[in-house]
DNA sequence: CGCGGCTTTGATGTTCATCAAGTAAAGTGG
DNA sequence: CCACTTTACTTGATGAACATCAAAGCCGCG
């Protein structure tokens, strides 16, 4: 199984296995694998049979899936312990949505069997990993609303800020990804992501070298998002 | 509580309560209310406390919220056993959509913590319900990246198909909403759905008389749905 | 039978995608 | 480590798609 069981100082026991005793955690802990996965590489893929119940350590992923006409549609990008490529290991046998790591990132990997049991047999446990379940489901279908809701200018300016404050907690980071994988993900086209981008370095709202950002004037950037 | 407990019949036990024993349903059907609501009435309002777990017995509703900016997003329209004013039950208090009859409808309702205590008793049923609601939240997220990717004209095709087959299962059908209704559910003015909807029926696809629908040509239909 | 809301259509303008062409950056093989 | 190749980025010009505005028709309801 795994060499170093460090389970004890995962955020993730505060979250979903809080309800479990001592001795559950150890046998829960002996079931685990960790993997790590590289800046690109896929996790899992749309299609693909679930086997297991994974959740992300470290690192951040990319949810996406496939349009018929071959186009990326990014859903959401998310950061540890939002275990976005399981949404639906209770309802499905196989993954309706891709996942793969925009930063070098860890998942931890726990048989889908095990976890289905232990979901029958302690109801805390169940009841924890529905309530999160539910809440990444939420969070993807507000995140979604809110994005169609705005204009292109507003949407550079919402991930701009989903960025900074979600996933960074800092106005100076790197994005982790393309221009044109945050076109994909706010539904326009990459010229104009960076014709955006172009434009609010030019009235001094941020400051952009490749792929670092730097957000200057935040409180603009919330304006344009809000009014976007 | 309910005068006639004729849970018996509902399609609901296949579903969600086949785990539970004779005895349980019995006193679920004991805890439960049917509340019948007019085309139009909201059945329950954003921001408003989640004291109650509710589906849908009989009728239509419309899943939406209204943006910051007043205008109403509408999320889903669905049909009976797809329980979307509950989607965060287990992760919320409140409700962050609303929900209302577009035709009129029949919801029955049972108390939170009933439900609740019976999800951290009974595994089967904790299950069950777990798998329902991933299965609702995946396909709204499915459906609106379904949209999200087509044009206008792709749009207004793929909802009336929606209509045809996912919910009234017939190519002649009312609408149960108005124009802006289906404008603020795919995303479009209202205008251009109105001009789309002449269109098609300008080229022979559909027929309409306000809000009597046929689809005539269900093959071009579905080609201008997919190719959109 | 008249009033108000929903629907319809045309005209106009804006927003945004697409195309093209050029530049920078990042791999890749010798 | 450098030349080469490829991929990502950038900007401008153009046109298509779509929203908005306005005016008129329709329909249900008091």
């Amino acid at each position: 199984m795994n060499k170093n069981c460090v389970c004890e100082n995962c955020e993730f026991r505060d979250i979903v296995f809080a309800y479990l005793d001592e001795p559950t955690i150890q046998e829960l802990c002996s079931h685990k694998e960790e993997q790590p996965f590289r800046k690109g590489e896929i996790i899992n893929h749309e299609g693909e049979k679930i086997t297991s119940f994974k959740y992300l350590k470290s690192g951040l992923v990319k949810l996406y899936r496939r349009t018929p006409s071959g186009e990326e549609q990014v859903i959401t990008i998310t950061k540890p312990f939002e275990f976005v490529s399981n949404m639906n290991i209770f309802s499905e046998d196989r993954y309706h949505y891709s996942v793969s790591a925009v930063e070098d990132s860890v998942v931890c990997t726990i048989n889908l069997d095990f976890i289905k049991a232990l979901f029958l047999k302690n109801g805390g446990f169940a009841m924890g990993l529905m309530a999160k379940i539910s809440k990444i489901n939420d969070k993807i279908i507000t995140q979604t609303l809110d994005i169609r809701q705005k204009n292109l200018v507003g949407r550079v300016a919402f991930i701009l800020l989903y960025f900074a404050k979600e996933i960074y907690s800092t106005r100076v980071f790197d994005l982790p990804v393309s221009r044109k994988e945050i076109a994909d993900y706010i539904g326009m086209s990459t010229a104009n992501v960076i014709r955006t981008l172009s434009d609010f370095k030019r009235e001094g709202i941020i400051k952009v070298v490749g792929k670092a950002i730097e957000i200057v004037n935040i409180e603009k950037l919330e304006i344009i998002s809000k009014r976007g």
